[in-house]
DNA sequence: CTCCTCGCAAAGATCAGATTTATTCGCGTA
DNA sequence: TACGCGAATAAATCTGATCTTTGCGAGGAG
C-alpha cells in the first residue's frame, strides 16, 4: 500500500522550526549545518562522551528530515566522533577514538573553548615533524620550490621592517607551506594547514613580538639556502632553531602578558 | 563506461563484488561495503581524479538504494576523495585534497598497489615525529606508562632470543604505542596505528633481520630508562638511533633481497 | 558574427513514509 | 537461578516524490 487513499498529504508546515536561526544560509546547506552544529556541540563538551542521541531526536532538534540527519551522523561516525548501534542509538565516542587529524575536527576545536589546547597540541606536533620535513625538502625540492621559499623569506624581511604582522604572517605561511610541499611527502604536505593555523594563532593571540626577531628571519633564510643547496642537515638544524625561537618568544610574551592568562 | 544506458535496474547480481568477504556479517553492512569498494577503486587509480560518477550510477553498480550510495559518497566527500556538485555529479578529487591521515584511507592504500609508497610515507613521517614524542614522554609519562614500556622491552629481549618475530613485533608495537600515549599529546597518540603499520610492514615484508639487532633493543631500553628518569634529551637521542638503525637495516636487507625489487 | 539573456533539463539535496533487521530488555518457565 | 522467548525499539534500508542548483544551448540583441 504505498498510496494512502484518503489522505491528501496536506504538507502541514513548510517552515516549521527555522524562523530566526536561518537568516543567511538559505541555500542547500542543511546537512553541513547539522554536521557543524553537532560537531561543535560534541567538541565543546556539550554532548560529552557516552551521551546517547537518536536519529529521531536529531532531526527533530534541527528540523530536518531523516536523510539529512542520517548523513550528518554518518560523517561524524567516519570522524570517530560517534558510533551508532541498533536499538541503542547514536553514542558519542571517547576522545581517544576521534580522528584528531581531520581538518574539520581541528577547525571545530579551534572555534571553541578548546582553542588553546588544540593550538598547543598542534604546536608540539609541528615542533616534532617540521625539522624532518626540512631535511627531506633539502633532498627533493625543485628549483621552483627553492626559489619560492627564498622569495617568501625576502617578503618576510620587508614586512618585518614595515612592522606589518599580517603580511609577515602570510609570507611565513607561504614559506612553510612550500617547504612542506617540497618535502615530497604527501603527509607532511597535508600538515601545511596545521602549521598555518599555529602561525596564525601565534600572531592573532599576540604571542609574537611586534618586531619579528631578526634571527628568526635569518634562520628562515638559512633553511631556504640549505634547501637550494641540498644540505639536509643544515636545513634541519636551522628549522629546529626557528621552532625553538618561536617557542621561547611565545613563552616570554605569555609571561609578560600575565601569568594567570589561562 | 560507468553508464550503461540500456540496462535499467534489473537487480543484476545479488553478489556483485563481495561474495566471500561478508560471510558472517551479512547484515547492515551495505553502506560499509559500498564505501570500501569505492574507496579502494579510487585509491587504486581505477577511478582517477577527474572521473565523474552519478549517484544513479553508483547505486546501479552496487545494487543498493540511493540512501546507501548517498551516505557512502557523503563519507568519501568528508575524506576529501570526492566532491559532488549539482548538475555535474560526483567528481573524484585530486590527491592533494585527500585527507591522507584518515585511518580508513591509509588502510585502503595499504591494501592496494600503493602499499609500498604508503609505507614509505608513513615511515618518513614516523622518523620525523617519534623522537619528539619520546622527548615529551620523558616529561609526562606516568609511572605505569614507564613501567609498561620497560616491560615491553623485556618482552622484546625474550622474543628476540627465541627468534619469534611475530611476538617481537607485538612487544615492539606495545612499546611504541605506550610511548606515544605517554607523550600526553593526543595527536601523537593518534599516530600509534601508523607506527604499528610501519613496524608490521617491516616484519611482514621481511625487511627485518631474523635476529633483531641487539643494539636496537638496547636503545629501546635506553628510551624506557630515559622516560622513567624524565630525561627528554636522552629519550629523543635513543629514539633517533632506533629509527636510524631501522632505516639502515631495512635498506641493507632490501638490497640483499634484490636491487630491482621495485 | 559575437555576446548576452533566458529557459530547459540534469543531477544532487531534501523530504516523507514504509519496511526490514538486529538488539536489548523484560517476563515467564524449567 | 538460569534460560529462553517474545515484544519493543531504533537504526538500516528502500522507495518515490519534490525542490533547488546550475551547466548548457537556443534565440535574440547589438
Amino acid at each position: 500500500m504505498p498510496n494512502p487513499p484518503g489522505a491528501p498529504s496536506v504538507t502541514p508546515s513548510p517552515t516549521p522550526s527555522t524562523p530566526s536561526t536561518t537568516p543567511s544560509t538559505g541555500a542547500g546547506r542543511r546537512r553541513e549545518d547539522v554536521l557543524d552544529a553537532l560537531g561543535h556541540r560534541i567538541v565543546a563538551g556539550d554532548l560529552p562522551p557516552g551521551t546517547v542521541l537518536t536519529l529521531e531526536g536529531v532531526d527533530a532538534t534541527y528540523g530536518v528530515s531523516r536523510s539529512v540527519s542520517r548523513e550528518a551522523v554518518q560523517v561524524l561516525g567516519a570522524m570517530g566522533l560517534v558510533t551508532s548501534r541498533r536499538r541503542v542509538g547514536i553514542t558519542v565516542s571517547e576522545r581517544a577514538a576521534w580522528n584528531v587529524f581531520d581538518p574539520r575536527l581541528i577547525r571545530w576545536r579551534l572555534d571553541g573553548a578548546e582553542r588553546d589546547a588544540q593550538l598547543r597540541s598542534l604546536s608540539e606536533l609541528r615542533a616534532g615533524f617540521e625539522p624532518a620535513a626540512a631535511a627531506l625538502a633539502a633532498q627533493r625540492a625543485t628549483a621552483e620550490q627553492a626559489a619560492r621559499m627564498a622569495s617568501a623569506v625576502s617578503d618576510m624581511t620587508v614586512h618585518a621592517r614595515a612592522r606589518d604582522l599580517d603580511a609577515y604572517l602570510a609570507a611565513d605561511q607561504v614559506f612553510h607551506t612550500t617547504m612542506l610541499a617540497a618535502s615530497g611527502n604527501e603527509m607532511y604536505a597535508a600538515l601545511a594547514d596545521v602549521v598555518g593555523e599555529v602561525l596564525a594563532g601565534r600572531t592573532h593571540h599576540h604571542l609574537m613580538p611586534a618586531d619579528p626577531n631578526p634571527d628568526a628571519i635569518e634562520w628562515h633564510a638559512e633553511v631556504a639556502r640549505a634547501v637550494r643547496r641540498g644540505e639536509p642537515a643544515a636545513a634541519e638544524d636551522a628549522m629546529r632553531r626557528i621552532i625553538t625561537e618561536a617557542q621561547e618568544a611565545q613563552q616570554t610574551l605569555a609571561e609578560q602578558a600575565g601569568p594567570g592568562d589561562r
